[in-house]
DNA sequence: TGAAATGTTGGGGCG
DNA sequence: ACGCCCCAACATTTC
């Protein structure tokens, strides 16, 4: 018998419940992915995302290739189109799958349930978006009382084993792309051949990533968290994450065994949790206002007078913004499909509150460049940082790029490794060239305006506009 | 998961 | 010895 097991953003062997049910209720399984960029409202993946997803699939296709000899078939097209012909081709009973929340794809996934014999599981999140309400039947729209209420209502399962079942591939020999026809990576030029230097792309790595960040970064997690400078603060798991190399579960349960282990880790684990909470969070407010990525999540924001100046935007994706702390940030996007977390929130400040830029900007931007790129999270975030997000702080929560340098990159080892042209300026004026005495910035090899450019508005009196925009917009 | 402006307090210098 | 002033340091309010 035969049953199809359709991988998406789950892309592992271990606790993924849609491969245990596939492979232990049936003979042969056929594997796919198909890359659709096709069906109805599919956003495209980004530049990023598709680098990753690019070695994410080499690593899959190995895995079970050597654990269940099935060959991971690769395809393009509109899923619906391409299921139905599979089950055509193999007469296959049953499609196995683990089920998405964005939209476009729930959408979807709605039309194949209908047409097909399917079974469904949860693969990738503690809380799917209907889970959990509050007292009044709603969803949540403040982060902290969700959180409480899932602390206090789940029941969570533990991760799954993988089977242990040899020799489950289908004989057919179901037709297959190779995995360069997908064309996931760039040619001319190849700006992804970088990144390997920043990254082991594989379900193995994520795990080894956890437990590195369990030996070195978990203690003091919620002060480490923040410091730029600090290598070790954060866990990096977020691609891994977001393409399903590692899951929720998974983390959940190998934090709460670390605190037990060794109870100094705790207070840092509880924290660790609280943050993937966070993702749980926008996946349930993009499940219950589909609209997310594209409106603002509190009306008034319509109205917000944006500036919208598109030099100042080009300035500001380049890491040109004369802004020590938020060019370095950028530059460390653009280098590595990554950036640290503070610095998101100091770069994302900066474009809405500083250049008056329309957030849907930055998250274009960020969805494009960013490995961890992901619907839920990239627009949530983007919409908190802004304003008009759900449980967002006021709008007149302005970040000083020069105070969150200095307090966020208090070594200036950030700022200087990505923008290495001020290595040699001292501390004090790292993040404020602009204020270093003519002596000093000449000394370090800093020329404003020649080699490192002079801060494209000023903050003062940018604030002062983006709080006359802000009661405007309240007016209206 | 802010920053700036404004208000308050208290120690020390000084006449 | 005392009051006055200055001004950090901290606290509160406002945006």
């Amino acid at each position: 018998m035969h049953s199809i097991l359709w991988f998406r953003q789950d892309l592992r062997v271990n606790d993924n419940p849609a491969l245990n049910a596939a492979i232990e209720n049936s003979n042969q399984v056929v594997a796919v992915y198909i890359l659709d960029e096709q069906s109805k409202n599919h956003r495209q993946l980004g530049g990023a995302s598709k680098v990753w997803l690019h070695y994410t699939l080499a690593d899959l296709q190995k895995s079970l290739k050597e654990k269940y000899q099935i060959n991971l078939v690769l395809k393009i097209g509109k899923s619906v189109e391409v299921i139905g012909k599979l089950f055509a081709e193999t007469r296959a009973e049953k499609l196995y799958f683990n089920r998405c929340y964005e939209p476009y794809f729930a959408a979807n996934d709605a039309i194949i349930n209908k047409k097909f014999n399917t079974e469904t599981f949860n693969a990738s999140l503690l809380v799917e978006p209907n889970e959990v309400k509050n007292g009044s039947g709603e969803y949540f729209k403040v982060y902290t009382a969700f959180y409480k209420k899932c602390l206090s209502s789940q029941k969570l399962r533990s991760p799954l084993k993988a089977p242990n079942q040899q020799d489950k591939g289908s004989k057919l020999g179901v037709s297959s792309l190779k995995l360069e026809e997908l064309k996931l990576l760039p040619t001319k030029p190849d700006w992804a051949a970088k990144f390997k230097k920043y990254w082991v792309i594989s379900e193995n790595a994520a795990h080894e990533n956890l437990e590195k960040f369990f030996h070195n970064g978990m203690k003091n997690y919620s002060d480490n968290r923040n410091f730029a400078d600090n290598e070790n603060g954060t866990s990096k798991l977020s691609p891994y994450l977001h393409f399903g190399q590692i899951s929720p579960h998974q983390i959940l349960s190998a934090t709460q065994f670390f605190s037990q282990v060794k109870p100094d880790l705790e207070k840092g684990g509880e924290k660790f949790i609280n943050e993937i909470y966070w993702r749980e969070f926008s996946y349930n407010l993009l499940g219950n206002f589909n609209d997310l990525p594209k409106k603002n999540f509190r009306p008034e924001f319509n109205n917000f007078p944006w500036d919208n100046n598109s030099e100042l935007l080009h300035k500001w994706k380049w890491g040109k913004t004369g802004f020590p702390i938020v060019d370095a940030g950028m530059r460390e996007l653009y280098e590595t499909g990554y950036m640290h977390n503070r610095v998101r929130m100091i770069v994302g400040s900066f474009l809405t509150k500083n250049l008056l830029t329309h957030w849907k900007n930055g998250e274009e931007w960020f969805w494009d460049n960013l490995f961890d790129a992901d619907l839920a999270n990239n627009s949530a975030s983007w919409q908190w940082v802004a304003g008009s997000g759900a449980d967002a702080a006021p709008y007149f929560r302005i970040f000083n790029p020069v105070i969150q340098g200095k307090k966020f990159d208090p070594s200036g080892r950030y700022t200087k490794k990505w923008c290495p042209e001020l290595k040699d300026l001292p501390i004090e004026y790292l993040h404020n060239p602009w204020e270093s005495p003519e002596l000093v910035i000449r000394a370090a090899g800093v020329e404003l305006g020649k080699n490192y450019p002079k801060p494209i508005v000023t903050h003062e009196k940018g604030r002062e506009i983006a709080l006359k925009a802000y009661a405007l917009m309240r007016k209206n």
